[in-house]
RNA sequence: GGCCUGGUAGUUCAGUUGGUUAGAACGCUAGCCUGUCACGCUAGAGGUCGUGGGUCCGAGUCCCAUCCAGGUCGCCA
């Protein structure tokens, strides 16, 4: 530096780090007023920073009277002295709450000039649209603030552990090529090469798969991803950030057991709840979706869904008839026909169910609800054998098709969960989801790919050529936390026959696959390792460290519902240059013309 | 794109069946106050009730359209 204490031009100290150890000495503190305290002959300001808090005595007539015209909020620089409390003016709340700083000088660094949006300490309960405006003044906010401090340290969390695993974190592109599966892509016109794109990954797949070809074995990045479609509570808008991790030469449970060490790492360590301990519960996707109706189940909820079409073959109950029947056991002891009312309309109106039937098998063992009469004594005695039916217990049934019927009966488990608040709030349940199907029907009833493309289907070549394609299972799974999606990944399909005949499936010839994914495609056919991996998300993990039930709150800059950047106004309109530099012309839709003319 | 909820002071909200000059708290401005820590007390300023139209003697309140926001479904390999 150039001569000059710089050292100490703005601050000897940060605001919390003053104790009894300093009284006596001379200090020079910066910070934000947080807060004025004005009793008139003296004043009490809490001086805040990055740290912590630490509290401004000023009892010099000259000096009030000048900081009186400091706005709060605005910075200052100030020099003094640190007094010990007297024992009954300790604040207990601040680490520095023994001491306070006498003033003896400050300057203004700066100043407030208007009126602030919203009160600092209050910003969390203010509409969310102008504290995206003013995000700056948001993250003063000490519990906003504390936030994004405790993202970082997660980051690392991750990385250390990568690191010790063996990982090696390797950049790719972010100007990257458009994928034709998947969601919609964002797109940057190329001004070299007129008429042509580039697009911002949704994911570095294609990438991380051709490290593995090149050998790097096991790789990992902190990677920013980009996808254009709308936003949900717990789905960031335009772009989020995964761990995105492969491995070559592995099989599925290793890349399982990778995601066991790594999520059980930073829960343990960032977390205050009790963490599921490895190995996690593996399910089957059909497996899930028959126990709990769902791909991603919180296991905090105990209920589990049972299939009981069976008890009901031969029943009079017309509903009920050639119909998948799941049922849902409940303890209901001092649940009155309210709560089995009520959750009937939550049925109708929410879950849009035509109706949803239940019984209560009551203390005196006699059968009431409202399809009680259908509950024929071998069908009470076939409750009481596979369901465990206990007197004072509640059952629900759904009956539908199998798809819907789990599917439905898995919002009124969540549901019931919640009214009979089964769910433990103290702890961290993880659980993996595998073997998804390779193939869906589309809407136009054709078969195409459930999820990843590149999935090996369980089984290889011989599950392709000899079962139908809807029952071929990927090698595909989900990390699942507290009913959160909060990883997923595959084993790769490495190998090109497997790859054509996959494709061919659904419908892709391989000229197909060579145009839509040649690089990848290319690649394979140089000596592939098998290789597979998986990519946690770290803003959804973020939200369960945190307990955000939204998860704009754990990004420090981030856009609202609209994809919009209310603090820095992007997307914006540029210049005619600028677009004619890229070759874009732009075409005003109806909607557009008429948004201009008024 | 569909549906639900909302938009009233700088902020958070109340506002009855349509009826006088639209209220409260916090913030802001001015003044008083030597132990506060969400300091206290006194006074004051601050509003095109999102926007446009309609019904009515009369609209913050009812109707229509539209914009904005949040949630949700579609979507998210």
């Amino acid at each position: 530096m150039e001569g000059r204490d710089s050292m100490h031009m703005y601050r000897t100290h940060n605001c919390n780090e003053l104790n009894l150890n300093n009284v006596g000495a001379s200090v020079k503190l910066s910070g934000f007023i947080k807060t004025v305290r004005d009793l008139g002959a003296v004043m009490f300001i809490d001086l805040r920073d990055h740290f912590g808090i630490t509290q401004l005595l000023v009892n010099d007539s000259k000096i009030l009277e000048e900081l009186r015209k400091v706005p709060v909020e605005s910075t200052i620089c100030i020099e003094g002295t640190v007094l010990k409390r007297d024992l009954e003016n300790v604040n207990d709340v601040l680490e520095t709450g023994e001491i306070e700083v006498c003033v003896c000088s400050f300057q203004v660094l700066g100043k407030v000039e208007n009126l602030l949006p919203f009160k600092i300490e209050d910003s969390k309960s203010v509409r969310e649209d102008l504290r995206l405006e003013y995000r700056f003044l948001d993250l003063r906010n000490e519990k906003v603030h504390e936030k994004i401090v405790f993202r970082a340290k997660m980051i690392k969390t991750l990385r250390d552990k990568m690191d010790e695993l063996g990982f090696t974190e390797i950049q790719t592109p972010i100007l990257a090529n458009s994928s034709p599966e998947g969601a919609r892509d964002f797109l940057v016109p190329s001004r070299i090469h007129e008429g042509e794109f580039y697009a911002l990954p949704q994911a570095p797949q294609q990438f991380k798969q051709l490290l593995m070809m090149s050998g790097f074995d096991k790789y990992y990045q902190i990677a920013p991803c980009f996808r254009d479609e709308d936003p949900r509570s717990d789905r960031l808008p335009g772009e989020f950030y995964q761990l995105d991790f492969e491995m070559a030469f592995v099989e599925e449970a290793d890349v399982l057991k990778v995601l066991e060490i790594v999520a059980g790492d930073v829960f343990e360590k960032l977390g205050n709840k009790k963490v599921t301990k490895a190995p996690f519960t593996r399910f089957s996707y059909k497996e899930a979706m028959d126990k709990f109706g769902t791909d991603k189940p919180d296991l905090r909820n105990p209920l589990e869904i049972e299939d009981v079409t069976k008890a009901f073959e031969n029943t009079e109950f017309k509903i009920f008839k050639g119909k998948t029947i799941k049922a849902i056991k409940v303890p209901t002891k001092n649940q009155t026909r309210k709560f089995f009312d009520s959750m009937v309309d939550f049925a109708i109106s929410n879950v849009e169910l035509k109706g949803l039937a239940w019984i209560k098998y009551g203390e005196d063992e006699n059968v009431s609800g409202t399809i009680s009469k259908f509950i024929t004594p071998e069908v009470l005695e076939y409750f009481k054998e596979n369901l465990k039916l206990q007197k004072e217990d509640g059952v629900f049934f759904i009956a539908d098709g199998y798809k819907k019927a789990c599917e439905d009966a898995g919002k009124i488990r969540i549901e019931l969960g919640q009214r009979l608040e089964l769910l433990d709030k103290s702890e961290y349940k993880l659980c993996f989801v595998k073997d998804f199907p390779m193939y869906e029907l589309d809407d136009d009833g054709k078969i195409a790919f459930n999820h990843n493309p590149f999935s090996m289907p369980v089984g290889g070549l011989e599950s392709l050529n000899t079962k139908s394609p809807l029952d071929v299972l990927a090698h595909q799974f989900d990390l699942v936390c507290n009913g959160y999606e909060i990883a997923s990944g595959a084993v790769r399909n490495h190998e090109v026959p497997v790859m054509l005949k996959a494709f061919e499936l659904a419908g892709y010839t391989k000229k197909d696959v060579e145009k839509r994914f040649g690089s990848l495609f290319n690649a394979f056919q140089y000596g592939a390792p098998p290789h597979a991996g998986a990519a946690p998300g770290i803003d959804r993990i973020m939200m369960l460290l945190t307990d955000e039930t939204n998860i704009r709150e754990v990004v420090a800059f981030p856009k609202n519902g609209k994809a919009r950047d209310l603090l820095m106004r992007a997307p914006s309109v540029v210049t005619k240059q600028q677009l004619e530099d890229v070759h874009v012309k732009i075409i005003e839709s109806k909607n557009q013309e008429s948004k201009n003319k008024s």
